[in-house]
DNA sequence: CGGCATTGACTGAGCGTTCAGTCTAAGGTC
DNA sequence: GACCTTAGACTGAACGCTCAGTCAATGCCG
C-alpha cells in the first residue's frame, strides 16, 4: 500500500502495460495503449518512465513481484508441504481462474522470447526462474523435516519440477488441445506424489467446465 | 533435393529468415534484413511470399519441419529405445553443438509467444508439438515391447516428459546460469531412466567446456 | 513566483507494401 | 535463322502509415 500511495501513478502506468502487454504482446505494446488505459497522455507516460523499453521491462518485473507476492501469501495459508506445493502447481497451471493473476502464463512467454535479446527483461528474468526454483526447494525441504516426503536430492528435484511447470504453463497459456490444465495439474501433481513419496489423489471426478476450485474459499 | 531444385528461391528465402528469426526475433525481423541475407530486392520477398506475416509463418514451419527430420534421422542409426530417447534429450538440451540445430531452441522461444496471437503460428506450434508427443511416445512403446523399458502409461509420460524438456530447453536457450546444458540433460535422463525403469549413467566425468560430445561421430 | 505535473501538437525515422517498369529466356511465325 | 510476342523473375523508387520520443505551453499547488 505504501508504494501506491506514494507512486500512484507510476503503479497505475505499471499496471496499464501489465495488461496491455498481455493482451498485445511485448513488442506489440504501445506506448498509447498504456496511456489511454491509465488515463493519461502518452506523453506523461515517457515522463515518468524515460523510454518504452524501460516501462515494458519495469512492468515485467513488476507482474513477476505480484505473482510470487500472491503465492507465498495463499502458501501462508496452508499447513502442509504437500498443500502448498499442491496450491503452486494449481497456480501454476491455471486450474482455479482468478483474477490475480489473469494473463500471468501468457506475459511468461513473452518475457522468456523478450530475454532472449533484452538484456533487462533477461534479468528480471533469471531473479524471477531462481525465486521459484528456491520456493520449491523451500517447500520440499519443509517436507522432508516434517516427515511429508522421503529423502530427495531437494536442488535437482526443484530444477526438474520447476522445468516441468513452465512446460505445462506454455500448454496451458497456448490452449492446447491435448494438454489442458486439469490434465497438467494431474500429471504434475502424480510426478510430485510420486517423487516426493507423499499421498495424493485427484479431489473430485473431472470436470468438464472451467470453474473454479471449490475447495479452498476464496474471499 | 527436389524440393529445393524446383523452388531455389523460395527455400533460400526461408531459409534466410529462419537465420534472422533467430537472430533478430520474430517481431524484429525485417523483410530488409531476408532479403539481405538472400541476396535479392525487398520486393521480390513479397512477390514469393504475399505479406511478411507469411514469411516468418512459413519459415517457422520449416524449421520445426527441419528439426524433425533430422531427429528421425538420428533416431534411425540408433538400435535401442533408450538410446533413441538420450539423442532426443541430447537434441533438446543442445548438449552436442551442431550446426544444423543452430538457433533451434531460441527459435522456439519466439513461436510460443506469436502462436498467442497469430493463428498460423499457433497451428504450426500445435502440430510440432503433437510431432514431438508422439515421438516420446513411440520410443517408449518401442522399448516396452523390447523390455527395455518397464510398463508406464506412455502417453501420461509423454505429456509429462515433453512438458520437462520444453522446461529445460527454456533455461538452455537463455543460458541460464544455473541450469546449463550438461545439468539439464544429465537431470532429464534421471528421470527418464527412472521412470521408465532403464539403467543409465553419465557417459564421463562432468566437463567444463561447452565443447561437443566425442562419442557419437560427427560425420 | 517557482517548480512540478500534464498535455496537444508535432516530427522524424523506420518499414511494409505497391508500382511501373526492365531484363531474360522461351516459344511461335515466316 | 531473324524477328516478334509473351510471361515470369526481378528491381529501384516512392508511398503511406505507424509510433516513439520531443517540446513549448498551460494548469496547479504551496
Amino acid at each position: 500500500m505504501s508504494v501506491a500511495d506514494e507512486e500512484p501513478r507510476r503503479v497505475q502506468m505499471l499496471e496499464a502495460a501489465r495488461q496491455v502487454i498481455a493482451e498485445r504482446g511485448f513488442p506489440g505494446a504501445r506506448i498509447t495503449d498504456v496511456a489511454d488505459r491509465a488515463g493519461v497522455s502518452p506523453a506523461l507516460v515517457i515522463y515518468y518512465f524515460k523510454s518504452k523499453d524501460n516501462l515494458l521491462a519495469e512492468a515485467m518485473r513488476q507482474s513477476e513481484d505480484l505473482w510470487y507476492a500472491e503465492m507465498s501469501r495463499r502458501a501462508a495459508k496452508i499447513p502442509t508441504a504437500a498443500g502448498r506445493l499442491e496450491e503452486v502447481v494449481a497456480m501454476t497451471c491455471h486450474v482455479s481462474s482468478d483474477v490475480v493473476l489473469e494473463g500471468s502464463l501468457e506475459l511468461w512467454l513473452d518475457l522468456w522470447a523478450q530475454a532472449l535479446r533484452d538484456p533487462e527483461v533477461r534479468a528480471v528474468r533469471e531473479e524471477s526462474d531462481e525465486h521459484f526454483r528456491e520456493t520449491i526447494r523451500q517447500i520440499v525441504r519443509d517436507g522432508v523435516a516434517t516427515g511429508e516426503f522421503s529423502g530427495i536430492d531437494e536442488d535437482d528435484f526443484a530444477v526438474a519440477y520447476t522445468a516441468l511447470l513452465d512446460g505445462f504453463a506454455i500448454q496451458v497459456a497456448l490452449g492446447d488441445p491435448v494438454v489442458g490444465p486439469e490434465r497438467a495439474f494431474d500429471v504434475a501433481m502424480r510426478v510430485a506424489s510420486q517423487q516426493l513419496g507423499f499421498a495424493w489423489e485427484p479431489r473430485r471426478a473431472p470436470r468438464r467446465s472451467s470453474g473454479r476450485l471449490p475447495t479452498r474459499a476464496t474471499s
